[in-house]
DNA sequence: TATGAATGAGTGTTCATTCAT
DNA sequence: GATGAATGAACACTCATTCAT
């Protein structure tokens, strides 16, 4: 690991996390060790202790970033330019391939999440900017008319992001993609233009 | 463990898959120890092996009973006497009751499922039990014109699954319980209900 | 370490802490691992875990112990039936047998305790109780006339354990057991039999 | 460390060694880091290589170091100017007052020099010279007639260096300062003031 | 000179599993 | 069947020391 800019320290920092993203996806939390880790960027162990506090710091650190390529894909693709039915169709086969066999390390997360309220928050804080994006991308559906006047836009997203988690779920326990695509999206058109859609009816 | 009676080696099992299914809950797979199990009801370390060849399999074992309770009040909640709404608040209350603080085993199993695939076809089955159970459900409803006959009924079982499981993410994760079951709501009405209702109309 | 009969558990621990004293002593209780000691009775590593909790406790269990040695040695030459000096020469030599190159553990316990108000609560009580034996030996001799009235007991009694523990400092600090001796008697016969005792005037 | 003078290595090296002192008392010898040493100068770890070939080499500079305050508060009290109980009680007070709480790295040093020869060679200089000291100290006292012709000089001096070390061990086990001060002085009285003094007679 | 990132050997501790009783 | 003492393989974490800059 060659020593070389100020920005060092923070590329250092993200390599570690990308490696512990990945073993921990491949393994597990608990099954990961901080050797794996190491070993996975050809460094010794010592030099992770200089970036992180230790094994739990680094699966928090792991759980707070993993979102951002969620977000990333959630914001590319439900840009109100698209059809809506057309978007989650793209969100979906964007995060499959995203997620592809990784889809461990969300669960992973969750788990964790369930007995350790730090990690709790962390996960609520990025799970609201998900639905404040999906809240405004849905308001503005609202007004074009592909969405009824009459939903309650809140408790729709958080059904729509719980439904899509639960889409995972489904995949984790054997569901195929096609299947899974298939409920996504006739759950997603449920929920969404339910009724018949004012401008278009 | 007093000796018994022939089936005493049944019981010795469920019993002991019972302090583990706490136990895992609890703690987590991997932090909760055979000695955790065995201590929980006041059995030796050793017997455990008697009944298990070893932690895995308890998991595993566990990880098959432990739907068991979902099932029991899927079929006792959906059983087409009641309004589906009403079935999916009832359902909703029930779950928490049962789950209340113990979401945390369900994405345990989830996240060794996605590495273990012996594990993972445990789930598959007893998912695809569920579905069979709902969809039969739904296709009551739909003869009864509660549900669009447009509707994929397997697709849309899917979904409102998925819907579910998402909506338990959103609880680990920090959503409050009426939040949550309001989404659970909306979501539920909105897969299953859209469309004019024609009898309702 | 063969399993026999109720008593096996205090005899098992009595045999770690005996090897623990020993390991304590030649390496000092940094230096010393678990893993010494645990070979110097020729049982795992984590066989030392069924019977303390660490090796700060191992080594505080010693502390306590150690001191029994020095305790009978106390006893069976303070007993009031020899001259006072013969007692005290014969305590050097019986515990330069006893401590011989292996001074070094008092030390090490006297430094962890300076650091750990536990340990030195430990010793405070070992030390009393010394102070009390010692105490009522002064105070026969006071009777006999062989130390002066006007002597305090109690800080006579401490001066003279404060002696004998510098005496012991000497030593490690290279002073040879002779010189050693000579200077606790001369400090002993000084401290004790100050002023013209009364009867052998 | 910003470099000045020629001397400054000389000087370098002396603020290691304070920083060193203090931390080895604070924390103890194993406990003390290198980083511990280096930060309380605010200086790099690597420095301290450059001035010292390691940690044992510090610790052994340290211990060869550290008695030269009490040589000053020994060589300052013990002056011949005083009646020597009153050197004695002011000597105790100085000591005290400067090692308050500090007393651990004396035993450190003890236990240390109980495997090290080398450091033990270093310890028996220092205390020579101690003796050296008061030896002469008493020496005047004997001229002076405050001290008894018959007393063997040499020893009575080991044994007061040994009482004054031993009254360490006393005060590191808990007890308190004032009863540790009584037994001191008991103990310096008698064992230098024994028989009648001539002229106080 | 000085830095501090990196190393890597070392150690306390845990725990699933075994097996003599 | 049941026990629980013992094992031994792991693993997280530390820190003295080195060395490229």
């Amino acid at each position: 690991m060659p020593r070389v800019v100020p920005e060092y320290k923070e590329e250092a920092k993200n390599r570690i996390l990308e490696a512990a993203n990945q073993v921990f996806a491949e393994k597990g939390y608990r099954q990961a060790t901080m050797d794996d880790v190491a070993k996975k960027i050809g460094v010794s162990k010592g030099a992770l202790y200089l970036y992180f506090a230790g094994k739990e710091e680094l699966f928090e650190e792991v759980s707070r970033t993993e979102p951002l390529a969620l977000r990333e894909i959630l914001y590319s693709t439900f840009d109100g330019k698209k059809n809506p039915v057309e978007s989650a169709s793209e969100f979906f086969d964007k995060m499959v391939k995203r997620y592809e066999g990784n889809l461990g390390l969300g669960f992973e997360i969750f788990s964790e999440a369930s007995r350790n309220p730090g990690l709790r928050r962390v996960l609520k804080k990025t799970q609201d900017e998900h639905v404040e994006v999906l809240t405004s991308f849905l308001g503005q559906l609202q007004k074009e008319g592909f969405v009824s006047d009459q939903l309650d836009l809140r408790s729709i997203t958080y059904a729509a992001i719980g439904l899509w988690n639960g889409i995972e779920t489904l995949m984790v326990s054997g569901l195929s993609a096609p299947e899974a695509k298939r409920a996504w999206l006739e759950g997603f058109k449920a929920i969404f233009l339910q009724s018949p859609p004012h401008k278009r009816a």
